[in-house]
DNA sequence: TATGAATGAGTCTTCATTCAT
DNA sequence: CATGAATGAAGACTCATTCAT
């Protein structure tokens, strides 16, 4: 009745607190008891739901895992990649849709790739579940375009690193200085896009 | 006499030391106890030279803005980007060079940046001595190149980040997933840059 | 209907429940969690019952002192008293068929007068309805063999000590030190009466 | 300097607050705010010096172990069965003499006895530290005086504990009822001995 | 100047108790 | 009348910072 995909109506109050409370502040620099405040229970209620601080953070980065919310990032790349065509530009623009997504979801990747150095079994979660399952799917059409002779043949986890950071290290760049306004981001990764078809198809 | 670069012996074997125990545990995950354990001194004396635990981090980024270490990574993409020419092994290899100790401090610096969120002083410093210097110097000889009509005329900035994202990407992604050792460093970082040169260069 | 000695069959599962877990881990180590679980019922329904934890423990002291379950310890003890006769063998071992229910009641006693110290007012009720009783109980048939002469005239308190301290330290030790298997209880108890009356009878 | 017996004078302050609060309030009952209160000095000092709350407890255990203050009351035990004699006042009153120390240490006593169910480790430090030399110091000469017939051959370890549980019974009494003030207790010890070697001494 | 014991505010966590269902 | 989620006061413990030596 209360319950969502497995959290309770609390739980979910909680998590996203926390997501907001961990964002602004880093995980080690937020309080319990901001995060209940924010989540507007008290303190003790969150130790009902979650066994330690910790475990919230698990919590977040299970529910990120599960919902693969992430992932969504990788299906028009892997169009873009298939297509090899720069000029489809309704399937850029859906990547900038989905951008606005992910913009928001950046501070708590950030947070969640930055915590987990210091939780290896975390750090072995983000790697598995999101890490290499985004390389995997963007590197199969690529490894298929180079097979038809349409791609260069270079190592196919190097071209998604080269397709893939220039658009993520946009992203945050723009956190750190949200100045350059002057480009819609629309504009933006379609030239990034470019930049990296032209790199990369063959002639 | 004890000094050098501003610091005294004691202000460098603590800042040495806060490096090697932030950039294991983090910035609030070292404890003050650590780092003066690690460096050979009596918790108290810490305090004699940096007011308070922030003002460590804040030595450390001044160091390496005054360092301009990082900034070395610069002058060999430079060069690449000068020479349009990706078979210059020499340059290529050079960068490889430098990467060794880039490779050393990317852990520092993933905590400058992600700390610097949580201290807008810093951010800034981080910006205006890091981020933009870099991103000035790439520019400028990119720009050339587009006046001569051997670039393609993608927005400059963009076409910095399409350079430098891959590479430090590559870098950060090493230290996740270290099993792909079998590439060498050195072709990683020449494949990489052909990319971006393919990429770019006009025809 | 429900009620027996004046406690709802709720109340009894939950006191006998708290006996459990209070004899094992302390007063203050116990939590109304685990008594509720342990009794089977919901935390909130043991609040139902008693208005505070320590009413249980309150309670307990209640049922054990209406029972008088305690107080059989000292019928036997009476009549070795009264027989002066070490060699009545039956009396002795209808004292050892009673300790088995006492060994297991040696743990909540030990509870009973070790939290007493820090509750005056069960310390009172202890002192009142369990300590003094016993010792009149047991004082007065040796009182009565004094003024025959057939005891000797000491102080009918110590002489009463003297007889329940032994077996009670007995019973404790055991629980210390289980080694001592060698020797069974019945003949243990025989020894320390025989002790005792050897002591006591008047030459 | 400020050490004796390897406790600092910061340690000792706290350990002498600790038994003092601990003794009132019972190990659970007491907060490490009390203590500290008590010792005149800061929460947190009790943590530069004691790793956990716990740890204070073993520390106080361990310095009983240590001082061997408690077996002290076997020396005079010894004496008495040595001599087998009722009449050697000089000896009964050293025991007296003694025994204002100890009263000070039944609660004490008490204490470590009672959370020693709880604590494995502590348990078998008491019990091999203090319990089983006691017994064993006392056991040694009784059974040197049943070899000369002179006492009867009961168990020697029974013979013991009828020796000791009524004396320490006794004190633990006079802690629980003080009113019975008009026997002195050093009559009390002599009438118990008596009796005892009454019991004990073969016809 | 360097030291490190002492500090105490602040943290995570527990748990007896309440109350809407 | 029973439930169990929510509460929040209180506890053990941490750690940046101070200061007498």
């Amino acid at each position: 009745m209360d319950k969502a995909l497995g959290l309770t109506k609390t739980q979910k109050k909680i998590i996203d607190a926390a997501i907001k409370v961990f964002s602004v502040k880093g995980f080690e620099g937020s309080t319990t008891s901001e995060i209940a405040q924010e989540a507007g229970v008290a303190e003790g209620t969150i130790f009902r739901h979650f066994s330690t601080k910790k475990g919230i953070l698990q919590s977040i980065l299970l529910q990120v895992v599960d919902n693969y919310q992430l992932l969504d990032i990788s299906d028009p790349l892997v169009e873009v990649i298939e297509r090899g065509d720069s000029q489809s530009q309704s399937k850029v623009s859906s990547i900038i849709t989905q951008s606005q997504e992910v913009m928001q979801q950046v501070p708590l990747l950030k947070l969640l790739f930055y915590e987990a150095q210091f939780h290896p079994e975390m750090q072995q979660m983000l790697v598995e579940r999101i890490t290499k399952p985004i390389l995997e799917q963007i590197k199969e059409p690529i490894v298929k375009q180079q097979s038809t002779g349409y791609y260069r043949n270079y190592n196919a986890c190097l071209m998604t690193i080269s397709l893939f950071a220039p658009l993520l290290g946009y992203l945050v760049l723009k956190q750190f200085i949200p100045e350059q306004e002057n480009m819609d981001e629309e504009e933006a990764f379609k030239q990034l896009l470019d930049i990296w078809l032209y790199g990369v198809i063959n002639q």
